[in-house]
RNA sequence: GGGCCAUUAGCUCAGUUGGUUAGAGCGCAUGCUUGAUAAGCAUGAGGUCCCUGGUUCGAACCCAGGAUGGCCCA
């Protein structure tokens, strides 16, 4: 080792080089857990809240996860949004309770016990039954909040709000009553989507769609003689053309079972129609759709047309049924369709939501020949007792046989399944409750309070009118056990069914009164006889009987979600409405319109002034993460991978309104993201470990660059809470990489490493970088907390404790807005940028470098007060050995400064490695004036 | 089949009322530094702005049609 280096090495003992704790590694799977256990040991929460009591509220209004199964990526950005919202107004100072929620009645739940639990729910005891739901229910709810703490969200999360509340049951009886009382609610037959299996009605939202293969039938309906003379009639043809030759309508169904049901065809009004002549008969259908029909059958048979007319004029004729022995009634209807089948379609309204109506229109039978379980009534004749799936092909072998059958094949489309147990569902007409969308203009009024919330997206503003638009009437009962029972009556006198507002009031108040905790309350309308629930001198409605018999529905899940606002906001002194709902995409149609329909219809608002959606997370091919496919990802085994830090700081690298594409190279690159932000941490950590408040200067004192770098912050700052503020979380990422890299990194931290380093101890320089150092650390912490929270906080806690001033956790500080300073810190702002650029100027010069050099900065005349006020700074900001600048009227005003770089004159100084004259300290003759100076000090 | 949304560099995203050579971060390559060191700085390569047609002096941007993917519905 040559003696210069041994030297050298001894100087490097006298900088003040950084000093932290502060690990470089994260190490985040390890150490997240410690702190989530640490905020709820100190309250963060609850004490953040407590200290902005008196404050305006800011509410969140959470949407209830269903409580079954583990959580997914989709449930993690979900929370973690909301989290980040939360906590931005926590740290602003405002009352942001957030009280968590599950919902934790319904089918899915009911179903998974039944078949976790090995149970056929024909055979258990209610009350049993619904005691291991609520267990069940109660079990997923431990395992998804264990799930959504390891996230780092703050919240109530002691005190959910539970859909199997007593309140909250209570809540859900009593909103029936009100909609009973205002004739929101009414009994009525419907065709319903029904679940076989289940024997149970569905609603929309419990039914998806996937690919099946059905029997595809074209069936003749033969006109007997005096209905073939009408139709012969109608399509202006001679009665008495084409001798005896059989006349008949055709149609197409692909659920041959529900031809037994079948009392009319329906036909497009203006479409085309035609009677041809095939072979030895007359077959009757749509002109477009005939050619391919005869395709279907013997194509060597010719067809020729021989009359026809619009679809119009044979609305009332009528034809035989195949194999019932009844007429079937010619309609029109708008929803036929010329693109397949044969443009006269089988009308069964028992049957179908289109067919529902249509018959209501014409005034038609509605024939059920199917029991719950999907088993043929008496109703249906021959086929009574069969599975309606199975009678399928006896029914087509039948039509085969009695020479109906035109043309058979088999068919995929899409078709309606039950969304828990995946079977196929039937279209059925039963006794439901619903809720009316058009009495009292309910419809009307939700749509015109549309435009008064504040969508973001803007475009859920249209989605959610459309979802309104469109909302069928609500059917909300339900034939199943798990749930809160619908209050209704049937009186044993007239045997009239209703729900009486007296009596929904009264079940609310048992519930309340002698709901057990532990115990489901609504348990007692089964339990209980009925007088339980009558009010005093209760009589029916319609004939004024004594007596009556409770009904056994329970209430859809998505009304009892959909009364949340009344159940949570109302119940615990919350905002009402809530300031923001905050869910995926999907809530259009879920959870954002139930809200908004009971809201509206019980107290004539939306029940929130802003919502924002979420899009949904796919996999790196941008494909839907399925289980089944193997690219899932669940939330409890990503954190444990990547640490919920990481994945936080994902969530807001995507732009969270559209599809978020996640995976594993993708999580990469943010890992490196987050190892930039958490090493400029732990620099500027590094940088202040020797302050103490006391050595904190007042702003206006500090170092001219020193100053321009608050202004900076102060701009930096003011725009990120601005982007928290409209939830545009993606440019809260942006605007933080970009400060972080471009601001601090490679200009601020890097120019303030020479005064840092080199400069005296606890000399005013070094103290005034140290103070604008610490506010932007400071500054950093808060603006990071709502969104990096484990790793603001494990920055904060590395903070020297006098510098934190009792502020033990990152929540408890403010977020900064950055003091707006008009004119004054545009002209910083711009003088900061101009530093900037000629600083890479320097940096990015070839051969030397920094301070081997020393620079020439050439501006305009009202430039270059600017730049001389900056003093030594301006060298500083060059990061060269020495500067002089110059003002030169031949330079444009505002122009931007000319660099000239030159070799620095003298030697490298072995201390501070800034090129300078060196020798003036005989005992340190490889040290530079400044440098020897301080080594004096510290002999 | 319908409604809505998305499509810009290998990846994540910016891109103002249509206007010069379309930008950033990450990744990659190269160099510097070794006093932020499992770090820091710099430089560079990399683009059919999904496709086709139209409007315009001029289109990533406006219009029409289509493709792919997603959500919701039928």
């Amino acid at each position: 080792m040559s003696s210069n280096e041994t030297i050298s090495t001894d100087y490097r003992a006298t900088l003040n080089l950084p000093v932290t704790d502060f690990p470089m590694r994260g190490e985040l799977p390890k150490r997240e857990p410690e702190r989530v256990a640490w905020w709820r040991e100190h309250g963060v929460y609850e004490r953040r809240l407590a200290a902005n009591a008196g404050n305006p509220q800011w509410i969140l209004h959470d949407g209830p996860p269903y409580a079954n199964g583990d959580l997914h990526m989709g449930h993690f950005v979900n929370r973690v949004l909301k989290d980040v919202f939360v906590k931005m107004h926590l740290l602003d100072g405002k009352v942001a309770k957030f009280v968590p929620g599950w919902d934790m009645h319904g089918l899915p739940i009911e179903f998974e016990t039944l078949k976790h639990l090995g149970l056929d729910f024909h055979r258990i005891d209610p009350i049993e039954l619904r005691a291991k739901c609520r267990e069940r229910a109660l079990h997923w709810l431990d395992v998804q909040r264990e799930t959504i703490l390891r996230m780092g969200v703050l919240g109530d999360y002691d005190h959910p709000y539970r859909t199997i509340d007593k309140e909250f049951e209570a809540t859900i009886v009593e909103t029936l009553g009100v909609l009973a009382e205002a004739k929101q609610l009414y009994k009525g037959l419907r065709a319903t989507l029904w679940c076989i299996k289940d024997e149970t009605a569905l609603a929309e939202a419990e039914i998806e769609y996937k690919d099946r293969t059905s029997p595809s039938v074209y069936v003749r309906f033969r006109a007997d003689a005096l209905q073939r003379a009408d139709l012969f009639a109608r399509a202006g043809l001679d009665a008495t053309a084409f001798g005896e030759l059989p006349l008949s309508i055709v149609i197409w169904t692909t659920t041959p079972w529900t031809l037994p049901a079948n009392v009319a065809i329906a036909l497009k009004a203006d479409a085309a129609y035609g009677i041809y002549l095939r072979g030895d008969e007359l077959l009757f259908l749509a002109d477009d759709l005939a050619a391919t029909v005869f395709a279907r059958g013997d194509a060597t048979v010719v067809a020729e047309r021989v009359g026809g007319a619009l679809g119009t004029a044979f609305v009332g004729a009528h034809v035989r049924h195949p194999f019932v022995d009844r007429d079937s009634m010619v309609v029109s209807a708008d929803y036929v369709e010329l693109d397949s089948g044969t443009g006269a379609v089988h009308t069964a309204p028992g049957h179908g939501a289109d067919d529902f109506e249509t018959g209501m229109r014409f005034g038609l039978p509605i024939l059920n020949p199917v029991d719950g379980s999907g088993h043929f009534t008496n109703e249906a004749g021959v086929y009574a007792g069969l599975p309606i799936f199975e009678a399928n092909e006896r029914i087509v072998a039948d039509l085969a046989a009695s020479g109906a059958l035109f043309a058979r094949e088999a068919y995929d489309h899409s078709y309606p399944h039950c969304w828990r147990c995946k079977n196929p569902v039937i279209f059925r007409s039963t006794s439901q409750w619903f809720i009316a969308m058009d009495v009292n203009k309910l419809r009307k009024h939700i749509e015109d309070k549309i435009p008064g919330v504040a969508w973001f997206p803007a475009w859920g503003e249209h989605r959610m009118q459309q979802m309104i638009e469109n909302h069928p009437e609500w059917c909300i009962s339900r034939q199943r056990t798990w749930g809160t029972p619908i209050p209704s009556l049937a009186c044993r006198g007239c045997g009239e069914a209703f729900l009486d507002p007296d009596v929904a009031r009264t079940a609310a108040a048992v519930f309340r009164e002698r709901g057990v905790e532990g115990r489901n309350a609504s348990d007692l309308w089964w339990t209980e006889p009925v007088e339980t629930f009558l009010p005093e001198n209760f009589a029916c409605p319609t004939c004024n009987g004594r007596t009556f018999e409770k009904e056994f529905n329970i209430v859809d899940i998505w009304f009892e979600s959909g009364v949340t606002h009344r159940a949570v906001l109302k119940q615990r002194g919350m905002n009402w409405p809530a300031d923001l709902y905050l869910e995926g995409s999907d809530q259009y149609r879920g959870w954002f319109r139930s809200n908004l329909i009971t809201a509206v219809a019980t107290a004539g608002a939306p029940p929130y002034k802003g919502v924002v959606s979420t899009g949904w997370v796919v996999d790196e091919h941008g494909r839907a993460m399925h289980k089944s496919t193997g690219n899932y990802m669940a939330a409890g085994s990503s954190m444990q991978t990547y640490g919920a830090d990481v994945l936080r700081l994902w969530v807001a690298s995507v732009d969270f309104t559209a599809d978020m594409r996640l995976g594993e190279t993708l999580l990469k690159s943010i890992a490196s993201v987050y190892r930039n932000l958490r090493n400029r941490l732990r620099m500027l950590l590094g940088l202040i470990a020797d302050l103490a408040p006391e050595d904190l200067l007042e702003r206006d004192r500090l170092e001219p660059i020193d100053r321009l770098a608050l202004a900076k912050l102060d701009d930096v700052a003011r725009r990120i809470a601005s982007h928290y503020n409209a939830y545009r979380l993606h440019d809260v990422y942006l605007a933080l990489v970009d400060y972080d890299t471009s601001d601090l990194s490679s200009f601020y931290v890097d120019l303030l490493k020479d005064p840092m380093y080199s400069g005296p101890r606890t000399g005013v320089r070094r103290r005034s970088a140290q103070t604008a150092l610490f506010r932007i650390l400071e500054s950093l912490c808060a603006l990071l907390a709502p969104l990096l929270s484990f790793t603001a906080e494990e920055a904060w806690q590395h903070v020297p404790e006098g510098l934190r001033a009792g502020r033990d956790s990152v929540f408890d500080l403010t977020l900064p807005h950055g003091s707006e300073r008009g004119t004054a810190e545009l002209e910083e702002l711009s003088v900061w940028e101009a530093l900037k650029v000629l600083r890479s100027t320097v940096a990015s010069g070839d051969g030397q470098r920094d301070f081997q050099l020393q620079a020439t900065v050439t501006a305009s005349p009202d430039v270059e007060p600017k730049l001389r006020a900056l003093g030594d700074n301006l060298r500083e900001a060059l990061v060269v050995s020495a500067a002089h600048l110059v003002a030169d009227p031949a330079l444009a005003a505002g122009s931007a400064p000319r660099l000239e770089l030159s070799a620095a004159e003298g030697g490298k100084c072995s201390r501070c490695w800034k090129t300078l004259p060196l020798g003036a300290d005989a005992v340190h003759p490889t040290l530079c004036a400044p440098c020897a100076a301080i080594v004096r000090t510290l002999d």
